[in-house]
DNA sequence: TGTACATCAGTGAACGCGCGTTCACTGATGTAC
DNA sequence: TGTACATCAGTGAACGCGCGTTCACTGATGTAC
């Protein structure tokens, strides 16, 4: 139709935006490219003027997630950041929020390319968990280890309950509840 | 073909265990009925004399899931179900093992009976580590809450180590390396 | 125990459909002079 | 600054393909007498 240059990168952002959230709510493989481009405002062929394939798009996906995730603020205490991430709105916002919880089950099946970008967003995230976690009396080792158990346990948590969310709604927010107060209260299982 | 009953029986199980399998290794979506009938050692047409849908076989295959891991032989010790859960060789085996991980990216995009097959089997799971959890002076309420907790952290490592396992196998190790020290050696992560 | 017939798990071809991808075409944007 | 032309993001139809599902048919199993 003839588009200034600025004009097709905004369509481009559009058209990643809208597969991240359709990618996210449905799964990459159940969501066709003609209803990814309609979602974005688009017909289907214009796809290939910004993606060489499919595969392409989920890289470029992951890669806005990703930096999405770490450009985000920062909660401030750790108590406050798994208040946050084990609450039920986080777990219902399914378009949005963490990419590691949003993207744990169709990772495994993606391309190299992204799942290279899934482990990299992983280890910025770990290292952002380290430094609220860190005190003066921990190694780094210590520290990282803890973080590690941490955010399985909140990825854990998160998956666990999104699994159940509709087939027991009270069971999913037990689920939630008691990581909470393990992380918040930080009372460690082992300790009670 | 004309065969019996008995035979025909046990046909069908091939055909759930088959499915059971590419399921867990590509995804509920990712496997047509002709590939799966021809894994389990059929043609495609045979499928429709053993369920009514694909989406009755994925049930069925959650509730076979299910009930082999309920089934499945205790490790005695939260240390030692812990070390087996978080093994390099538990996360490598994904046509097998537990079945809340192996599920976990799918669940949510299952039918209602397959989910609610899923959390009651995720409520079996978690009764039984409480069993190995519970001690003399802890309140049900307690040992449930932390039982969760943990399975939480081993679901997640398991996840998140699967997620990254070719795309960084070191980090992948590191992570599982990590929950079993936090869990093994029950040293919580807020003591270190 | 033997015969006649119904059952039903199997085969393999076919169905409509939506998938990812390709294509010819359009026309405003951007560039060259 | 104005004109001529190349670029390229858009459209929408078409491609081959594999999907889930249906169908007519086969023939050993299982049942009735």
């Amino acid at each position: 139709m003839g588009v200034s240059r600025q004009q097709a990168a905004e369509n481009r952002n559009a058209i990643v935006a809208a597969a991240e959230r359709l990618f996210r709510a449905r799964g990459v493989e159940a969501v066709g490219l003609a209803e990814l481009m309609k979602e974005a405002g688009f017909t289907q062929g214009g796809f290939y003027n910004h993606f060489r394939s499919k595969d392409t798009l989920v890289a470029a996906v992951m890669e806005k997630a990703m930096q999405d995730y770490a450009d985000s603020p920062n909660a401030g205490s750790l108590e406050k950041q798994a208040a946050r991430y084990l609450s039920a709105s986080h777990r219902d916002n399914i378009e949005g929020g963490c990419p590691l919880s949003g993207f744990a089950g169709d990772a495994p099946r993606m391309t190299d390319a992204a799942r290279a970008t899934y482990a990299r967003g992983l280890g910025v995230y770990l290292e952002r968990l380290a430094s609220m976690i860190a005190t003066d009396g921990a190694t780094a080792e210590q520290t990282r280890r803890e973080a590690i158990a941490t955010l399985s346990q909140m990825v854990g948590a998160l998956v666990l309950s999104r699994a159940i969310a509709s087939a027991d709604p009270a069971f999913a927010d037990e689920i939630l509840d008691a990581g909470r107060r393990t992380l918040v209260d930080e009372t460690p299982p082992a300790a009670l």
